[in-house]
DNA sequence: ATCTCCCGCCATATG
DNA sequence: CATATGGCGGGAGAT
């Protein structure tokens, strides 16, 4: 036996541990886990115990000065949970998660000063802490390899490590981010959850891929590490050129964090960007499994440094684990390489990076063509360096650059292409002040995970005229204009800010086209697209289906065999019969109001479904209508387009559809869509949507180009959710709640009036109420509600509630279930 | 059954 | 060559 002793006292805080004299070290002599039969569990309150408190107890305690009172109580906790359950029997046999690399990794981190002064500079000789620790190597080098990626340590020589603490980690995390927007990952996740509602493979005839493989999505960005100028990696001499897989992994799992508007990652989209990310994705099951196996791993370590938490995104599917950054928000660029200059200045909130039109464009008209056009890598490619151009030139913040379609088709190749990793160049990070990483480090203190609220400031002048969108939003609440002259809404989205706050997440939006007059038609299109945020019902009742792939809302089983567009003519038609709308039990629907909203904000007129009859629309069945699609897309910012009925026709609005890109809106601008009056409807549902009217285009040219950094409507619909009480807005977000209705609640539509809208308007606000502020957090489970409005007067949305949270219009109805994410703690 | 993820074989890199 | 590193995936504990 070896040193017992070590472990045991380690350990002992935090763990029951027997006596070191008890036992033996060695291996531990099978105990039986969780032996006895203990009336309660002991185990699993230890394990909570532990997983919860332990970390940072452990932390401190061990060679750390720091106390924490936080700390302490959990300690107090701990110990007396220790003495309840355990008494004698301690039995501590090593359950698995005594084991794990969390726990591990923080025994680690106890070792090593968090800020060590710079004088003296701690070393960390493997051999030492595998033995005190306990460990094998292996697992040591999983730790190392983490804090590696955040140059929190840096190797010296073999068995010899440096330690850096957390000195380094904001240059990292700017470092990170930086790379992770060059990336174009945001872009990545979209495309990445917009396949998931496509149709999973089996059309695919579009062999091509190696092509794209080849540059396309991911490219070579795969393989590098970022490396700090500031810190000495010594790493030529060392780090020579070796995979560091688990270096880089780690570095775009944290990229994936500081990028993404919600900042809380899937490990299913994480492990689809981490593969390369290529469209093979699908095929290759075992490397996805393994891919997951190794992010848990890296989850671990980044956890116990407190950089993200494990939570649940509640999906139409079920529950995917997730992670939630929680580490300190990072900075936007000080000083960037040279021309990124542009707007820098403004918002504190980094989170959102600039949208990039391109993104948006790309969402816009994947349609079309689009698949091809996601993959095709050459396309791809043009994207990023556009993107890079727009970068570099666009100073202002102000000043958005708007992109016409016709520049974009036309797009030449950018002759920069950029590279994808750069290496940070020193004077970026040397830039940075103490003064900033004190507050990174502040804000991380503070409970990140409540959303401070942005300020009231925000709210959204009703009144503002569209214009160019500071690149810094400011918040905007939804609200919802009442149009004057044309009697049609708009709305107001929210500032992004504001909706992460609420939200969750935000998902890529689309739209597809719906095609209801045709049915076939929709298949060609992409049918896939959005539905998969179905409501949970749905979930529930779906049950297990096929195992891994999501299917289009579809593609679910039997039921869903109909295409969209067929479910599209049901509902048109009224058809009872529509299973869907059996799921949605949810809707009762009043039928008044007028507008659909999109769970993304926008406002979506439908057409086809609009036999215009309110009678027909009214039926709840065909609530479900769209169903399919119609799956709600809520953005995180709630916002009505409209537009004037005789656009729609034009246009064939139910034609087209928004894909999953973000759409940035600009706060000012606010978006209108076209309502459609009836008689647009009927015209509309039957017709083949014709090719959008060059209005229309522009219309989304504008946006796109328009849009501030800050919005993204994107996103897939599937995360979003809105939380829907049925009355009291305020209460759903409280954590546990809103789980409960999963089944029921959980979807809300939201409807269009289609005829009435002239005179009303949409209240954008669908599900809350407006006046909630904000809650105070959550203790566990955040919902996001993209439609908080923001109390006003004008705010009154015309479109009510109904008690399941579905709303109705009278008219047509767009039924737009929208799903709740969820997302909870564990 | 699914989610986690520990364990440790074994290919590589390093010295 | 001996080790140090670390990719990888089986399969078992947790839920």
């Amino acid at each position: 036996l070896k040193t017992p002793l070590k472990q045991a006292a380690t350990s002992q805080l935090v763990l029951t541990e027997r006596q070191p004299d008890c036992q033996p070290l060695t291996t531990p002599p099978k105990p039986k886990e969780t032996p006895p039969a203990d009336p309660w569990t002991p185990t699993s309150n230890l394990k909570m115990l532990i997983s919860a408190a332990s970390p940072e107890i452990r932390s401190r305690e061990q060679r750390r000065q720091l106390s924490d009172s936080s700390s302490e109580v959990l300690q107090t906790k701990h110990c007396l949970q220790e003495h309840l359950l355990g008494d004698e029997y301690e039995k501590s046999q090593p359950s698995r998660k005594e084991k794990s690399l969390g726990l591990l990794c923080h025994k680690f981190l106890a070792r090593y000063p968090d800020y060590p002064s710079p004088s003296q500079k701690s070393y960390i000789c493997l051999d030492e802490v595998t033995e005190e620790l306990h460990v094998e190597r292996r697992r040591i080098y999983d730790i190392v390899n983490v804090l590696e990626s955040l140059h929190m340590v840096s190797r010296l020589a073999r068995n010899r490590y440096v330690w850096h603490g957390r000195h380094n980690l904001p240059q990292t995390l700017q470092a990170l981010k930086k790379v992770g927007e060059e990336n174009k990952y945001i872009q990545q996740i979209q495309m990445i959850k917009k396949r998931e509602y496509e149709h999973e493979f089996d059309p695919d005839s579009e062999r091509n891929e190696e092509m794209a493989s080849s540059f396309g999505s991911s490219e070579p960005s795969e393989m590098s590490f970022v490396e700090l100028p500031g810190v000495e990696f010594r790493a030529a001499s060392v780090n020579g050129r070796k995979y560091k897989s688990l270096r880089v992994m780690s570095q775009k799992f944290v990229m994936l964090f500081l990028v993404s508007a919600p900042q809380i990652v899937s490990l299913e989209v994480a492990a689809k960007i981490l593969i390369g990310e290529d469209q093979l994705e699908d095929l290759d099951k075992s490397k996805f499994k393994t891919k997951i196996r190794r992010l848990y791993d890296i989850a671990n370590v980044l956890s116990s440094l407190k950089l993200i938490k494990k939570v649940h995104v509640t999906e139409e599917r079920g529950r995917k684990p997730a992670f939630k950054w929680t580490g300190p928000e990072v900075l936007p660029n000080t000083q960037d390489t040279k021309l990124e200059a542009t707007s820098t200045a403004c918002s504190p909130p980094i989170s959102e990076s600039i949208p990039s039109k391109e993104q948006c464009l790309k969402a816009l008209f994947p349609s079309k063509g689009k698949q091809n056009f996601t993959r095709h890598s050459s396309l791809i490619k043009l994207v990023k360096s556009i993107e890079n151009d727009r970068r570099k030139i666009q100073s202002a913040p102000t000043s958005p650059v708007k992109i016409s379609a016709s520049t974009y088709q036309s797009l030449p190749v950018f002759p920069n292409t950029i590279a994808q990793f750069p290496a940070i160049t020193k004077h970026q990070l040397e830039g940075q002040s103490k003064t900033a990483e004190e507050m990174q480090m502040k804000c991380a203190l503070s409970s990140p995970e409540a959303v401070p609220k942005p300020e009231p400031s925000q709210q959204p002048a009703l009144s503002q005229p569209l214009g160019a969108c500071p690149s810094s939003h400011s918040s905007v609440s939804p609200v919802i204009l009442p149009h004057p002259q044309s009697g049609v809404s708009y709305a107001i989205y929210l500032h992004p800010s504001q909706a992460h706050m609420v939200t969750t997440y935000s998902p890529g939006f689309m739209l597809q086209p719906l095609p209801c007059a045709n049915v076939t038609g929709i298949k060609s299109n992409n049918p896939k697209v959005l539905n998969k945020i179905t409501a949970e019902e749905g979930d529930t009742r779906r049950g297990p289906d096929e195992p891994t792939k999501p299917l289009a809302a579809e593609e679910r089983p039997d039921t869903k065999s109909e295409t969209s567009s067929q479910r599209c003519l049901k509902r048109s038609q009224a058809l009872p019969e529509n299973n869907l709308i059996k799921r949605r039990k949810s809707d009762e629907e009043s039928l008044d109001t007028s507008l659909t909203f999109f769970p993304s904000g926008y406002l979506i007129p439908l057409t086809h479904c609009t036999h215009g009859n309110k009678a027909e629309c009214s039926n709840k069945e065909k609530a479900g209508v769209c169903s399919l699609q119609h799956t709600a897309y809520s953005s995180p910012i709630t916002g009505v387009i409209p537009m004037p009925a005789s656009e729609l026709k034009t246009v064939n609005i139910p034609a087209f559809h928004i894909t999953p890109l973000n759409i940035m809106l600009s706060p000012n601008s606010i978006a209108a869509a076209p309502v459609l009056s009836n008689s647009c409807l009927n015209s509309s549902g039957a017709s083949s949507a014709p090719n959008p009217s060059s209005s229309a285009l522009n219309f989304m040219l504008q946006h796109i180009g328009l849009i501030p950094a800050g919005v993204q409507v994107s996103a897939n619909p599937v995360l979003q959710h809105v939380p829907v009480s049925s009355q009291s807005e305020n209460i759903s977000h409280s954590s546990g709640s809103t789980n409960v209705q999963e089944g029921k609640v959980s979807e809300n539509i939201l409807q269009l009036d289609r005829g009435g809208l002239s005179g009303k308007y949409g209240a954008v606000t669908p599900l809350q109420q407006p006046s909630a502020p904000k809650e105070p957090q959550e203790p566990q489970a955040v919902t996001e509600n993209f439609f908080r409005t923001p109390g006003g007067p004008n705010t009154e949305p015309s479109l009510s509630a109904s008690s399941d949270g579905t709303q109705r219009t009278s008219q047509g109805t767009l039924y737009i279930p929208q799903r709740k994410l969820e997302v909870s703690e564990d």
